[in-house]
DNA sequence: TGACTTGATTTGTATAGACATAATAGCGTT
DNA sequence: AACGCTATTATGTCTATACAAATCAAGTCA
């Protein structure tokens, strides 16, 4: 940008630090765009979108009439990335190495069609299967498709790729749930993921939508010693 | 807004159905901002705003000169609300509690201080309390505190009100870092949350600085039910 | 061939001005 | 006091215009 020319990025690390560092303390309301914007010798429209990216990252609460005040509590999100598995391993610098386990279509369990909203008549497909890193176990997928959304997924054998590779290129979705929870090893995970039964699992589950329609319902498993961080 | 105007939000959720319709396909250069801004009768920058918004939820990549195409791993991030723990647990319609477990004085462990970055020599405050919702253990909280960065803590009991609470609204901090994990139980752990030992934990930890200055590093242990859901 | 320059293209950002919308405060009426 | 209207005010958003920055491609020169 031209020199002059202030950036609303500078704005937001200014307005930032005076939150941080108590010049505004929370709870304080803090002076109105207008003010801002002569302050800085910045066009409103600049101060405003310091403003709601910061609101938006939780620092201050913003509402029309009242003004702009410092979060009482900073609840600031925490956001993560949900990468593909196989790129998730190379990123590290492990090998990458994947193993389908079975392959089966039936009509769903209870369970299963409850969670996804299935009629217990509607086929689906079910894919187990292995992501290893450098030969270790990574990640126990276990995973239903829809076939009524996604009849594809009947010609594809997943036997080279996996399952959620071979989604996000053939099956798009639109909104999504995920869950993250510890669980024990059950006697066939704590097998497949080389640890003992009964050991804590780091366990993400997600669900797929497309305009309300299911998609699928995956569970993934790592072994308890797997991290999710995240930096803000 | 005036009838005729058309906004970012509306051109945002148009380009996100062509999107997960397929009517553009992952890996498409999908057209540029002026060609859209001329189809949906708006100004450039509407169009850019919400082109930039699709872009940081990962459904489409831009990049100067070459345009922006759909993104052909949707690696749409996941954001979590991380809320005070009272907060959450009233939230729910339950009933909080807080009880102060322990709380001292004294030089860190190597472990921590290699953590948060400290010498072996300056003091530290090390809170240990649990929090339930009615009446059953929800979360124990494992938390040292940086003296030295927050001298204040040392007047605070922590008999009524939790660390984190307190910290909110006394030591703010810049950044943070969060991870997320699977654990077993400790004896003393599966005492107070009323597992048994060895049974799988949802753990959270958190690490926060402010400036480059480690200000508290938190273990926060959840029993093996516990999920953190988010939707997107 | 290969390194450098230049131009064209697309997104990125700032600005001034206008109007929209939400929420509040104050007033008047009952 | 309770209710409803109105004016006020701060944020929310759109437009038109301008220029900045990144980057790709083609052309230039050693």
């Amino acid at each position: 940008m031209k020199n002059g020319r202030i950036s609303f990025r500078v704005i937001k690390e200014e307005l930032a630090r005076r939150i941080a560092e108590r010049v505004w303390a929370p709870g304080t309301l803090i002076p109105g765009e207008e003010v801002l914007a002569r302050e800085f010798g910045a066009a409103r429209a600049t101060v405003n979108r310091a403003l709601q990216e910061l609101a938006r990252s939780g620092l201050v609460e913003r509402r029309r009439k009242s003004g702009t005040r410092v979060a009482l509590h900073p609840l600031r999100e925490a956001r993560f990335v949900i990468p593909i598995v196989g790129n998730e391993i190379t990123a590290r610098g492990a090998e990458y190495r994947y193993r389908l386990l079975s392959r089966t279509i039936d009509r769903p369990p209870e369970v299963i069609a409850a969670r996804l909203g299935l009629s217990l008549s509607e086929l689906v497909l079910h894919v187990r299967c292995l992501h290893l890193a450098d030969g270790a176990p990574y990640q126990f997928e276990d995973r239903w498709i829809n076939l009524t959304a996604v009849p594809a997924a009947r010609q594809e054998s997943f036997e080279t790729i996996g399952p959620n590779e071979w989604l996000v290129t053939h099956a798009p979705f639109s909104d999504a749930e995920f869950t993250f929870m510890a669980a024990a090893a059950n006697e066939e995970e704590a097998r497949l993921l080389d640890v003992s039964a009964g050991a804590p699992l780091f366990v993400g589950e997600r669900i797929t939508w497309l305009k309300e329609k299911p998609i699928t319902l995956v569970r993934m498993a790592h072994p308890g010693t797997h991290r999710m961080v995240t930096r803000l």
